[in-house]
DNA sequence: GAGCACTGC
């Protein structure tokens, strides 16, 4: 008979009908959640916690999976009084969905509603009210919450969940966690000498919360990773506790020798699991979809070659930008007799947890983002993965029961792979993070006491393209108003003055449309074997005036298609009738979701800011000039020989292949227009050292990476006392000044 | 004619 072991211990036959889940009454679902509770490793430890949260004002509290520390936790410390005086418990996650599912299960521990004791918030949802006294949200919005109330006095607790995994919001929370810390132990013993723009922005709330206030403020910082001594230092040899997890073992297995092709090594190792190893599905780690793709379509040819009784193999990529319903179908158990095998990105390491799996693949290499500060340019590169990545890769064949873990490559390169992750604060552009502290009052970036502090160059890059965007004062302040309005928009700092600029010039509107569908994944999925079928399709929105114009359609073309649906068959008809309409027009549903749920927010932001919100209709002049005016610092001007040149560093560009003026290669005529983000991977690869350019190249044509203009447009009257090419020239002129003084 | 890892406000 066989039979599986539930979270809880207890045994069932899964087969059996008289075992098939009956409905139970609250009392005895209390009992079992209870039951549960206690049997977690956590639950033993729960009266020493509670007691060192009390002597100590910052904790490190490290617990491998499994533990129970971010459910049970919040609990413990809301039962041992740390919300008397009105203070609430907040615990930060570094995602939303984690927020929403460990909120629902611990209001469903608590006995309560979801919204009352216990709570969620995250970006678009705010599921907590004035009773809320534990709250789980995103810590990213943890850090727009402290812009409108610097001291979080609302917390009497904060929780940093997850902090091993070191994203910017991360660090950059912790940095003023312990700011904020620092400040309300002055406050509590009568010595504040809190911070001027503090009191500024906060004068209301400051008197309505003085009592809280003048509590200490604990902060928990909890990670999985076994080195607690790099947070430990970081808060002044703050104590660290060990709490045991619960994982089944997983064997690791190395190569004996470095192996040449990844691909094909994993390929053969899945054929090795499938056909010698017991049941159970098989996780296989790939750098991203063209990898999985490809491998996808080995796996299915080499399977056609073996005995039918061996082909019984069921394939599932797994990768962010794959439509939903196709993701789910990773859940879905494979039938008797059969087996599962994922091909998966990074997704499957923490994001998504897939049942079933007892074996993992783990070539060793992973894709991550990277920033070159004398560039200024971000890419993505394959590396190898840490120790630490690693071991959280093999962890997942240990969910479940005992499982096993081929490293594709020998036992010797382990040892020589760095412990942790590089810190993403390291390796990205800093624009937006400078952008947040400044609002927060913080004017010293490269003081700040990051945990890690990000490379010079790079602070100084970010520094340079806000005070060229007007965002930062020649004293390094944020400027008023426009540094302030770009601080309160969730955007990137660019697309934050589009929209600026856009109300002044009449075509906000259609800015937040572009925004909006700039903020998102990419807006087109096509699959392998519809590109022809796709190539008409979309053509249909496309715009001779650039990729811009062309998301303004798609977006137009949706919404009309939505409300002429809702006025005929109401609202839930209508939304899925959409997302038919999507999937015939090559539209990422979920990426479209996505833009409008932000479309809407940003909307009212600005709404609030009194920017005035009008259409240029179908005249998508001054909207272009706008996007153009933002993003100066990639205008490039065209080569004689057909290629382009980036102003503000030399650099060589081509169009991507993608965009709807690839053809075009802009003759005389209107201005085109087409994608930041795509020209910057060209850019990267087209990277020329060395010379630099002068701007009065003869023959050459302006380019942005948004605009074009020909040679007549450039010597014709643009008018008005807004000339978006004389702009960005000065601006660049400026930035060349700017740059070569700092070398 | 080429390709975007993963999050978050």
């Amino acid at each position: 008979m066989p039979s599986m072991a539930t979270k809880d211990g207890t045994r069932f036959n899964s087969n059996h009908p008289q075992f098939k889940p009956k409905v139970i009454n609250g009392d005895q679902k209390r009992q079992k959640i209870e039951k549960q509770r206690r049997s977690l490793p956590i639950a033993s430890v729960e009266k020493r916690l509670v007691e060192e949260v009390r002597k100590n004002d910052t904790l490190i509290i490290v617990g491998e999976t499994g533990s129970g520390k971010t459910t049970q936790l919040p609990q413990y410390l809301y039962n041992g009084g740390f919300c008397h005086n009105g203070g609430i418990i907040g615990i930060t996650q570094p995602r939303r969905v984690a927020a929403v599912t460990v909120a629902k299960r611990v209001a469903e521990e608590c006995g309560v509603e979801l919204g009352q004791k216990v709570g969620y918030s995250i970006r678009f949802e705010d599921k907590t009210s004035m009773s809320t006294k534990i709250k789980y949200m995103t810590d990213g919005l943890l850090l727009r919450e402290a812009l409108l109330d610097p001291c979080l006095s609302r917390y009497s607790v904060i929780v940093v969940d997850e902090a091993h995994e070191r994203t910017v919001q991360t660090d950059v929370l912790l940095g003023l966690l312990k700011a904020v810390q620092k400040n309300r132990s002055q406050i509590s013993n009568g010595s504040s000498n809190i911070h001027d723009h503090v009191k500024k922005s906060n004068n209301v709330k400051e008197e309505h919360n003085e009592v809280r206030k003048s509590n200490p403020f604990k902060l928990i910082i909890m990670s999985a990773s076994l080195d607690a001594r790099g947070f430990s230092e970081y808060f002044g040899g703050a104590k660290a506790v060990h709490v045991l997890g619960r994982q089944f073992p997983v064997d690791i297995l190395y190569t004996a020798q470095p192996e040449t092709d990844c691909l094909d090594a994993a390929l053969v190792t899945i054929f090795q699991i499938h056909l010698e190893e017991g049941p159970g599905d098989i996780l296989v780690f790939l750098s991203g979809q063209e990898e999985i793709e490809s491998i996808e379509g080995l796996v299915r040819e080499n399977l056609k070659k073996l005995p039918e009784t061996n082909q019984k193999l069921l394939i599932f990529p797994l990768f962010s930008s794959l439509p939903s319903e196709k993701q789910l179908k990773v859940f879905t158990p494979a039938p008797v007799g059969f087996r599962k095998v994922i091909l998966a990105t990074n997704i499957a390491e923490t994001s998504v947890t897939i049942p079933g799996v007892k074996y993992v693949i783990d070539p060793g290499l992973v894709k991550v983002r990277s920033y070159c500060p004398d560039t200024g340019i971000e890419s993505l590169i394959v590396v190898k993965t840490s120790k630490a990545q690693a071991l959280q890769r093999s962890g997942r064949a240990g969910r479940e029961g005992p499982g096993k873990c081929y490293r594709l490559y020998p036992e010797s390169r382990f040892e020589g792979l760095a412990d942790s992750t590089v810190p993403e604060i390291k390796r990205c552009n800093l624009s937006n993070v400078i952008l947040q502290l400044s609002a927060l009052g913080v004017d010293d970036i490269i003081g700040f006491d990051f945990m890690e502090k990000p490379d010079r160059m790079a602070v100084i890059r970010s520094l340079e393209l806000l005070y060229l965007l007007g965002a930062l004062t020649d004293e390094k302040k944020l400027s008023d108003p426009i540094g302030h309005q770009m601080a309160r928009l969730p955007l990137e700092p660019n697309d934050s003055k589009a929209l600026i600029l856009a109300s002044q010039f009449d075509c906000l509107e259609e800015m937040l449309i572009v925004v909006s569908m700039l903020s998102v994944e990419s807006i087109f999925y096509v699959p392998r074997d519809k590109l022809e079928e796709s190539r008409t399709v979309i053509k249909s929105f496309s715009s001779p005036e650039g990729d811009h114009v062309t998301l303004v359609n798609v977006y137009r073309a949706s919404i009309e298609y939505l409300e002429k649906n809702r006025t005929e068959n109401g609202n839930e008809k209508a939304e899925k009738n959409l997302r038919k309409w999507c999937k015939d027009n090559f539209i990422n549903s979920r990426s479209l979701k996505h833009a409008r749920d932000i479309y809407s927010q940003i909307r009212e932001n600005v709404e609030r800011m009194g920017l005035k919100i009008s259409s240029c209709g179908d005249d998508m002049l001054q909207l272009r000039r706008c996007l153009a005016a933002s993003y100066f610092l990639n205008a490039a001007l065209k080569q004689p020989d057909g290629t382009y040149r980036v102003l503000a560093n030399g650099q060589i560009a081509e169009i991507h292949p993608t965009s709807v003026i690839r053809r075009a290669k802009p003759e005389a005529g209107p201005s085109m227009l087409c994608l930041e983000r795509q020209l910057e991977l060209i850019q990267m690869l087209k990277l020329m050292t060395g010379r630099r350019l002068g701007i009065n190249n003869p023959g050459a044509h302006i380019i942005g990476f948004f605009i074009f203009l020909s040679k007549e447009q450039e010597s014709a009257q643009i008018g008005g006392a807004y000339d978006p090419l004389k702009l960005y020239v000065e601006h660049v002129i400026m930035n060349k000044r700017l740059v070569f003084s700092l070398f």
